[in-house]
DNA sequence: CGGGGGCTTGATGAGACTCAAGAGCGGTGG
DNA sequence: CCACCGCTCTTGAGTCTCATCAAGCCCCCG
């Protein structure tokens, strides 16, 4: 539980600014959101906020991970979302939340009021195109995401998973890639609509077979990254490293 | 194969205005779309946009059904959307289409031409609100279709779907409601991450226990709202027709 | 050393898929 | 008018993937 002083006291040091909600915004602009912004940390495991609650903020993840989740009376969940830093939380114009927010690492976020921060979209246009690139990013990943909750197998979706991770958090080793994985086998089976006793044998599975190189449970080598995106089932076609 | 005319004159009459993406529009915006757009009708079966193809328009669902689906190299598909009438299609901001679409039924689209219709959305916020609000929307239901892709049983998928189709599409029928469906059992398929096969089960399984009546394949009557919630194993908070 | 959390492994079974055949129904044409 | 076709949908039998239930391992920490 390392406790490192993740908050940046002013937006001109912010590590997520390239991403974030602010990206286009005038250093006028900035000013504006910087009255209305303050920083929070959460404890790993701790709830950000439950479904149905009242949502008076909306906010940026500026480092951590939290995840996004929708859950049945029974029990049953299904992750909807994973927030990686620069990730946005929360919809102008709602009154309450519609999916639970759970922070997975330490996670500090970005807060800004909903209130105030609607009247700036409103005059802001940089915020509020910026948003729109933002909604319709996800829309699409969500989609993407559909099908591979509906027609994938659990091979395959392991390995589109972790190709997602590859892509937001790997680093080049040699011809091969490196990466931590930021959930536990407990979250990638909510996330994959799996069972964690099916993680755990897929991820067996791949490494059995070569695709991937196991160091404990978190840190994993992709040897041959062609190889993880046939696996994964998807249109090779373009899919890159960013 | 009837051939109506549904293109209507000019925006005044139109029949999405209340939901669609003009409907806080000024007359005077208005106008400014009027001269950018255009209506055009596909027949039933036939494609829209084809994923990867250059989108050089985007578009509302004036009249009709569509579909929005992603498919895989070994022919796997999987439906992401539903677009009835008033549903918005294409992302401003985007050149090559990321899914198919797919007229269900003969359907009639009010076009824009992409790069005016950027321009418009620049300009005139009353359009740049309600897009936010269109894809966040579109977001909501895209996670809330991930749960039942996820975690639902074949039952509980079907009486979801119904659900849905009888929020819009449904008419009071005594007690009960009364509905016809847009989609064909294969297409059902497609949406549910399920094989055509089950759905018949399915359906023949809620009809069987009297949670559905069925008249001929397409004409449904519910005579209990709440036991199809029930099946359907939403948390039953708040859930009521529209 | 004992305990707990995260993870793995094994045995079993259920739910959904696959393959295959046939029913219902509207259209077409002899 | 009826036979035939094509299409959608239903039904059945067998199979397979993944969930469930149940131990047990590994590693860290007190």
């Amino acid at each position: 539980m390392t406790q490192v002083d993740l908050a940046p006291k002013s937006c001109s040091n912010c590590p997520i600014r390239p991403r974030a909600i602010c990206s286009r915004c005038t250093d006028e602009e900035l000013n504006e959101l910087d009255k209305i912004k303050y920083y929070k940390t959460y404890a790993a495991g701790s709830s950000v906020v439950l479904m149905g609650d009242p949502m008076t903020f909306v906010a940026s993840v500026v480092a951590g991970v939290a995840t996004l989740s929708r859950s049945m009376a029974d029990g049953r969940m299904q992750m909807v979302g994973l927030l990686l830093p620069s990730d946005f939380i929360g919809r102008p114009g709602r009154e309450t939340a519609s999916f639970d927010v759970t922070a997975v690492s330490e996670l500090t976020l970005c807060h800004f009021h909903k209130k105030p921060f609607e009247k700036v979209t409103q005059t802001t246009s940089h915020v509020q195109e910026r948003l729109i690139e933002i909604a319709l990013d996800e829309l699409d990943a969500a989609r993407e995401w559909m099908l591979l909750l509906g027609r994938k197998t659990a091979r395959e979706k392991i390995a589109s998973f972790l190709l997602i991770c590859a892509r937001r958090l790997g680093s080049r080793e040699g011809e091969g890639l490196r990466l931590e994985l930021p959930l536990t086998r407990d979250a990638m089976s909510d996330y994959l609509g799996l069972t964690i006793e099916t993680v755990s044998r897929q991820m067996a599975a791949l490494k059995r077979d070569g695709v991937l190189v196991l160091e404990g449970t978190r840190k994993i080598t992709i040897p041959d990254l062609n190889r993880l995106l046939d696996e994964a089932g998807d249109d090779s076609d373009g899919v890159t490293l960013a």
